[in-house]
Order: structure tokens, then sequence, then C-alpha cells
DNA sequence: ATAAATTAGTTGCAGCTGCAACTAATTTAT
DNA sequence: ATAAATTAGTTGCAGCTGCAACTAATTTAT
């Protein structure tokens, strides 16, 4: 019982912890549908489903990971034939990077699969108290950016 | 603008891109204060700093983490002269985790680091939204807990 | 008493991570 | 035109992660 420490009843250890729940459900619940990605892979598919043939870098950019780490999760997508890079043409430095078909049809897989986490992870909670945690969690991103320094 | 994906709306992915700015922002602001620790291993401070000489089995399991990955993160911390662990007397597959001088000095002089980053994260949001956004992510991790296989 | 089951911790394996230093390509400034 | 600066992506390094298989110790069941 140590309420000298500033931090049992304040947002960081829930955040922490729920996101960490949220991310072991994700998987789990992908792996018992036979959906073999993790939720970075995951991630990166939704972003080249919503645009494909995007840059690493722009990858690194918004899926928020340093362009090291996009690197290795490219590679290891391509091991799994989920995507393909392509040399540019016009710059010799730039990977555009593509969903194979192999990557399209594990992620329409997976849809039906992320509707019931997501229903499951957000039951029991009205429209109007979810909608009140996500405008705090954007004011908390905020609040953060502001400081925080770019990669 | 895919309206068909269940997922920009929800809130998993403020959950998850929340926590993880959080964490980057975490450490970015020990280390500005000259505080090497990474989240984890801080953590581990704060739970021997409430109860010193807990068992490798009693940490992983109230850090949520596999009791290999806290294996590793004693011996990174051993390393680093944060803990030290001590072989039961009493029952010799156990081992006890105890804080160093050095770690109880350095868990010390976080806390003030801490309370500027839990300031900085819950600026501009009321007490009352505070205390709903808490509630909406336990009923999350309850919702999760009754789903999510055990370790 | 002894065999079987359980428990605590470790190790191999594969994956994700950031930082810093690097290479190769391109753009900017002189 | 050429040198300097910038940019995209990669690699080495060190750290965190879970799972499954393992060892050693202890407890339970026969």
């Amino acid at each position: 019982m140590d309420n000298s420490i500033p931090f049992e009843k304040t947002i960081l250890p829930y955040l922490g912890k729920t996101a960490k729940f949220a991310g072991f459900y994700f998987v789990d619940t992908f792996l018992e549908y036979g959906i073999d990605l993790s939720k970075e892979q995951w991630l990166v598919l939704k972003m080249l489903h919503h645009q494909d043939g995007q840059t690493q870098n722009n990858l690194a950019f918004i899926t928020n990971r340093s362009k090291a780490s996009l690197t290795r999760l490219i590679n290891t997508m391509e091991k799994k034939d989920l995507v393909f890079r392509v040399l540019s043409k016009k710059d010799k430095r730039i990977n555009h990077i593509n969903l194979s078909e192999l990557g399209k049809q594990i992620f329409s897989s997976s849809l039906p699969v992320l509707k019931k986490i997501i229903d499951e992870l957000q039951k029991n909670i009205n429209e109007e108290d979810l909608t009140k945690t996500i405008q705090v969690l954007n004011q908390i991103q905020n609040n953060i950016n502001k400081k925080l320094k770019p990669y």
C-alpha cells in the first residue's frame, strides 16, 4: 500500500496492462481461427490494403516504428509470402511494398475474426463511454506528441 | 476510407497507439533525467519495492509475462546490479529476487520523474473523465480475462 | 518407500524493437 | 560540374517477448 507512489491510481498502468492483454487476445484469437499473423504483421497488411505499394519509409512512419524495425518486419513477411518488395525505377533508393495474393487473402479472412475480437473487447461498454474513452486516449496522445522527439 | 473494416472507429487502435506512445515517452523522459531503465525493468523494481524478495514465478505472474521472459529480465537486471538472486534454503527450486542498494536508490530517484510523466500524460483531462476511462479500461480487461488462456 | 505428478526456473528458437553507424542514391548549394 | 547534404533502406548490437522442451527439486499417490 504505497500511497506515496504516483502510479496505481493513474491511467498509466491501466493503459499498459489493457493494451498488453488486448494484444494477447488479438493474437490468440487469430491463432484460434487459423490466422498466423502477429499484430505488427496484421497492421502492415491493413495499411497496404488501404493503399498498396507504399514505401518502407512511409510504412514505418504510419505504423509508428523505426525504419530498422520495419525493414525486418517486411523481411519476415516477404519470407511468408505476404508481401513483396519492388524497387522503384524512378528512385533506386526506394522499395515499394506490395500485397501478394496470399497477403490479400489472409487479410480478408482476418476481418470477420477482427470483428469478433472488437465486439468482445467492447462488450458491456456503452457507446457514450467508448466515445469518451477514445477522446481521452486522443488527448493523451496529443499531450505526448508535443513532447516526444520524432524518429 | 475503408468503412467496411471494423477497426478505425473502435477502441483497439487507440489503445495500442496510446500505450505505445506512452511507453516511448516514459523511457525517453527517464533517459532525459539520467535514469537508465526500460519500462519492464522499472516495473520489476516497483514490484520489489512494494515487496522485496519475491520469487521469480510470482514476479512473472504479477507483471504479466512468461517466466522465461522474466528469467531474462532478471538476468539483465542482475548484470546491472539492480537486483540479486537468493536461492531459497527451504526449497531449492526457488529464487528470491532482492533489490540491491543501487536498485533501491535508482527506483527512489525515478519517482519524481514518474510524477512528471504522469502529470504530463493526464494534462487537460478532468478527474471525471480519467475515472471513467480507467473504468472502461478495467471493463475491457474483464472482457478479455474471461476469454484469455492463462500462462 | 517408491513411482508419478507437479512445480520453479532455464534454454533454444523465432520474432519484434530502437539506436547508431553504415551504403548507395539523389538533391542542393557553390 | 562538382562537392556537400540529404534521403531510403540495411546491419550490428543489445534488449524484450512467448512457446515448448527441458532439468532439478519437491509433493502426491500408491
